[in-house]
DNA sequence: CGCTCCATGTAAACTGTTACATGATTGT
DNA sequence: ACAATCATGTAACAGTTTACATGGAGCG
């Protein structure tokens, strides 16, 4: 149901069309929470139509017509009682753990191209992640002092970059543990 | 898709019942993929009538028989391939994020409670999992030298040892936000 | 002419959660 | 007697992914 609060965050802080919102979560929030535009399209339909959003239809010139959603009054009482509800601790979804382990029962050496693929996955984002903390918050462009608004977002955005620190320094970990075992016995065990 | 694969993972590992698995689902291979038994029995039963998998009858004493499942050649190759197959670098789900920044339009302070919860949870994964390192791999029961399946899942397991210790720390720095907030505005802002 | 961006959606398949259901054994 | 553990499932619903679908504007 997390979907439905990401995206009233996301309006409070900027109203705004489905389509833009399907970029946001390419960027700021989808640090944390990711969505395609055929999800949140649906769930601003079911929002609309709960009356937890309005609408307002923008005409614009050299682009179609797009449609501003805000929240409405329903929705920010839906966002706060979710606020005061407490919520089960996360557990991690991690497909490359899955594989390392599965390395087990096929070449261990044939995983080390991928999970070099990851480790400059998580570099590049680390680097935006950065580079996104000195724009809004840590530049000489960056307001002072910042609001509340701007400080949660600052903390969220830390979580962020040492989870992409402690990912990479993982990695490189992975990466001697394979280097090892390909040393030892090239091929398939099991 | 990667139920299947963990599940396959874990049965190479040590057949098992989808109980068993289950439970192994709680602990070990849970450390990185979760799932109810509900979602294991409709995938076992999938898996199994597309010939991944074979059932062995087990009758045992005092406790009702159970389907014991092992891996089908099919099986193997169908981990294989995946194996073979470059995934997407994971993107994060995390609730707890949406909710600091929804803090910003309700009452930051009341969130202190709520994440000093997830901190308590996390510091109890850490420990549950730094006794499972002692007790499976740097301990004195730990087998010497280990083999390649366990130098593998030891290298998982350290990887969920540093998540959980950098989100400690990163909660640390949430609270720390929070309590600053909290001094300077009581009241919801926005 | 083809590519990317803007902007919106539908449909089908799959995955995950919640609730319900059964029945034996072991421990308190 | 009651609760917990072992063991297996069904059904309904909610959420997510993948594929398909449309169409104009601006750039090289």
């Amino acid at each position: 149901m997390a979907l439905e609060h990401a995206i009233l965050v996301s309006l409070l802080e900027k109203p705004g069309s489905g389509y833009e919102l399907a970029r946001r979560f390419e960027r700021s929030i989808g640090y944390f929470w990711t969505a395609s535009h055929q999800q949140i399209y649906r769930v601003l339909g079911r929002m609309e139509a709960d009356g937890r959003l309005v609408v307002r239809e923008v005409e614009q010139q050299g682009r179609p017509d797009k449609k501003e959603y805000s929240v409405a009054g329903p929705g920010r009482g839906a966002l706060a009682d979710w606020l005061h509800k407490p919520i089960e601790p996360e557990s991690l979804r991690h497909d490359l753990a899955v594989k390392i382990r599965g390395a087990a029962f096929d070449d261990p050496a044939a995983l080390i191209r991928e999970v070099e693929r990851h480790r400059r996955a998580h570099r590049d984002r680390l680097a935006h992640y950065l580079a996104g903390e000195a724009r809004d918050f840590t530049g000489p462009e960056a307001p002072a002092p910042p609001d509340a608004g701007q400080e949660l977002q600052h903390v969220v955005l830390r979580g962020g970059i040492a989870y992409e620190r402690m990912t990479i320094a993982w990695l490189d970990d992975v990466l001697d543990t394979l280097h090892r075992l390909a040393g030892r016995a090239p091929g398939p065990a099991a």
